[in-house]
RNA sequence: GUGGGUGUAGCUCAGUUGGCAGAGCACUUGGUUGUGGCCCAAGUGGUCGUGGGUUCAAGUCCCAUCACUCACCCCA
């Protein structure tokens, strides 16, 4: 038996049901708010992600499925779709056509991490990217949209945390206060935030120890050291969300794993998924485009753990399970022979039809009818065969009534709607 | 990369001081002519994760290894 690979899954027919119901919510709402579909390949060339996570980031560093193609070109699998979307943008210039797109694409990520509860080596996610706008409305609303989408999903337990990242003239002066404050404090941090201080000191303040958490107490907060644009793109972001009643807290310990963010910075936090509790994370990046060869234009996204999605919703994959509205129970080799063509052509008219083929008696056949939870049987065997009249049985009420074979779909069709209008 | 927990039938799990591999569910068939669910009966199904070792004898004890899982790190 070969395995599969470690951190890899398969999702089953029994769950497959609800990932689709939930990718089509997702699609249906972002087109409802003007979206449109971008399907980027899985695998781009390594320089991409260098470039645009940052050289310095565990994912770039250890968590990338890299390897050479045949002609040596490093090529790497995504570890994340915004690198992607960017870098379409401007090969296509789709900037020129016009500079304001809003994209979003579902698909596989790959990251070599070690697999846990909510975090898998492919691992699915639900993008969302805007460019060219630099309204703050923009940022409300792809939260917006995220509220709305988690409703229809079921969604419960869940928090926006909200933040600004300030930009390229008010980040130096917070970095350089952050950077004494941590210094004076350097005895009471773990071995790691030790270590980030230097490297990376904004990623010290979401550090999940007790002890840095305490210590970090009366850390500075970013949202202090705003520049008047950043403050007031920050402050509208804020008020538009407040009167569009979508409830979040500003956590000024909120920041980013990606190099690339700035301003809104946005993470959707669950109670229900131990350790693994962003559900989604997304905000602004301003100077990407740019940075990747592109024209100066801003951008914003965000990115939702579809897997996590899945084990937090309320809904069940079992409701999303199809069930037969027709099952054709033929008996006997000369009516499966004569039954097989009308099953097809149900299932052609859309008529959602199941029919054994293994040739069994009526018995079995009910009793499979009646696991895969078939609504009607129909019945055919000699009698049938030989009066033109199959048998149709309602196996919630156990009302039999013939139906003509000649002209069997019709004649179905016509039975299902008078019979359901009578109900209605 | 580092720790902890768990590996026995398709699923959920028992398995005593080491002594014939088990249950429930599921599946197949039957309970008299062509009618499902409930009930009853029989049956199919196992390299006890894998490889070594100890022993007359290992699912059980020892060693190694792999997988799954939770957590650290990081992130969606």
């Amino acid at each position: 038996m070969i395995q599969l690979i470690r951190g890899f899954k398969d999702i089953l027919p029994a769950e497959a049901a609800l990932w689709q119901h939930i990718e089509e919510t997702a699609r249906a709402l972002f087109e409802d708010f003007g979206f449109h579909e971008i399907r980027p390949p899985v695998m781009e060339r390594t320089e991409l992600f260098k470039r645009s996570i940052g050289e310095e980031t565990d994912i770039v560093e250890k968590e990338m499925y890299t390897f050479a193609d045949r002609d040596g070109d490093p090529i790497t699998l995504r570890p994340e779709a915004t690198a992607s979307i960017v870098r379409s943008y401007i090969q296509h210039k789709l900037y020129a056509v016009d500079p304001v797109q809003k994209l979003y694409t579902i698909g596989p990520m790959f990251r070599r991490e070690r697999p846990q509860k909510g975090r898998y080596r492919q691992f699915y996610q639900i993008n969302a990217e805007v460019f060219g706008l630099e309204s703050p409305f923009i940022d409300a609303q792809l939260i917006y949209i995220l509220k709305v989408l988690f409703e229809r999903l079921a969604v419960n337990d869940i928090a926006v945390h909200l933040n600004s990242l300030g930009c390229p003239e008010c980040r130096p002066g917070f970095r350089e206060n952050l950077t004494n404050y941590l210094g004076q404090r350097m005895d009471h941090l773990c071995e790691n935030c030790q270590r980030r201080s230097v490297r990376n000191p904004m990623r010290v303040l979401d550090c999940k120890v007790p002890a840095c958490r305490e210590s970090l107490a009366d850390a500075p907060a970013i949202t202090d050291f705003l520049c008047p644009d950043c403050l007031r793109h920050f402050e509208t972001v804020q008020e538009t969300l407040s009167r569009q009643q979508v409830a979040f807290e500003i956590d000024k310990r909120l920041v980013r794993g990606l190099d690339y963010y700035n301003r809104t910075t946005f993470e959707i936090l669950t109670g229900s998924l131990g350790a693994q509790n962003a559900v989604e994370g997304g905000g602004r990046y301003n100077g990407l485009v740019e940075m990747l060869g592109g024209p100066s234009q801003p951008g914003i996204g965000f990115a939702i753990g579809f897997d996590r999605l899945v084990e937090i919703t309320a809904l069940k994959a079992a409701d999303f399970h199809r069930t037969p509205v027709i099952f054709m129970a033929a008996i006997g080799d000369e009516a499966q022979s004569e039954a097989y063509p009308w099953a097809a052509e149900l299932s052609k008219a859309g008529i959602r039809t199941e029919m054994d083929l293994t040739g069994r008696n009526l018995k079995s056949l009910m009793k499979r009818a009646d696991r895969l939870g078939a609504r009607y049987v129909a019945i055919v065997g000699e009698n049938e065969l030989s009066t033109g009249k199959m048998v149709l049985r309602n196996m919630a009420t156990k009302e039999q009534h013939d139906i003509g074979i000649d002209g069997i779909v019709a004649n179905i069709r016509t039975f299902l709607e008078t019979t359901t209008a009578t109900k209605e």
